[in-house]
DNA sequence: CTAGGATCCTGTCAGC
DNA sequence: TGCTGACAGGATCCTA
């Protein structure tokens, strides 16, 4: 699940938490959560990648954390969980450590505690310097903020025959969308997902980069799935995606431009949502 | 090289 | 109730 906006809206949270603070001890309950020798050490810096959050500690190693699908990362302190993000589920409200905790890293005066369903998220450790050719940061494209129309424009013709959702999912094209800022995106856009990447001009190319930066800002603004939602006195994690999506899970209800049903479609293998009015796959004369 | 599908893993939900 | 298959906010590996 987590985005980009979700892995921001933990580093901007996390940081207060744990930033100056010493890494202790590392608890490992799943083998393959954790890749790498554990470290100690104090936090300098957090920092993100992408999808990928970087702890680095003062003895020049770090920690990069990939939360994929279902990774959540959990701040306990003083018996409390003070801090939430990345998969919204009910855990954020469950006992501690619970069955999904793959990972503990304890602090003096707290745990970090790494939480992830389905085992595909992990923590790296390794050196700071040799992070840059880390396989999944190397390949890794400059976000929408740092790309030019023309770059993105160029990338698309390279993978023209694909449909331009996959294409703006992969993450050596451009960095942070997943499936629902893709989703959304291209609905902002007025693109239809199932276009082929060759098939759009250096306007419409624009206009999808420009979207995934406005869409995925609105996202952390309002905090991605997170500590808004965890702390609500009723425990419930209420509905964050209601703030801003338009398309994404939104099937069956009526587009908020036009009014048309929204429609539920496959791409890439993908749950993708499109309405057919805004987003149309051929051209037609105005 | 590209493009598409299978795959990693656990849990939930719809349909019988 | 119990079973089954589909699906899930990601990315990589394998095949053609």
């Amino acid at each position: 699940m987590p985005e980009l906006p979700e892995v921001e809206t933990i580093r901007r949270g996390l940081g207060g938490f744990i930033l100056g603070k010493k890494i202790i001890k590392t608890q490992i309950f799943c083998e393959k959560s954790f890749i790498g020798e554990p470290v100690s050490g104090k936090v300098k810096e957090l920092r993100r990648k992408g999808k990928a959050l970087i702890i680095d500690v003062d003895n020049d190693w770090s920690l990069m954390i990939h939360l994929r699908m279902t990774g959540q990362l959990i701040w306990r302190s003083s018996g409390k969980a003070e801090f939430a993000g990345g998969h919204p589920s009910e855990n954020f409200v469950a006992e501690l450590p619970n069955k999904q905790t793959r990972v503990i890293l304890g602090f003096g005066d707290g745990q970090l505690y790494f939480n992830d369903q389905r085992k595909f998220g992990f923590i790296k450790t390794l050196k700071t310097g040799e992070l840059a050719e880390e396989k999944f940061i190397k390949k890794l494209a400059q976000e929408p903020w740092e790309m030019e129309a023309e770059e993105f424009f160029a990338k698309l013709q390279k993978k023209k025959n694909s449909a331009i959702k996959a294409v703006i999912l992969d993450q050596s094209v451009v960095a942070g969308l997943g499936n629902i800022y893709a989703d959304e995106a291209l609905f902002e856009a007025g693109i239809h997902p199932l276009r082929k990447a060759g098939s759009l001009s250096l306007e419409e190319a624009t206009r999808v980069l420009e979207m995934a930066k406005i869409v995925m800002e609105r996202a952390i603004k309002v905090g991605g799935s997170t500590i808004q939602n965890y702390v609500k006195a009723d425990g419930t994690r209420g509905n964050y995606l209601d703030l801003f999506a338009k398309v994404y899970h939104r099937e069956g209800k009526p587009c908020v431009k036009c009014g048309t049903e929204i429609k539920k479609i496959k791409v890439a293998g993908r749950g993708t949502h499109v309405c057919p009015n805004c987003q149309k796959l051929e051209k037609t004369n105005d």
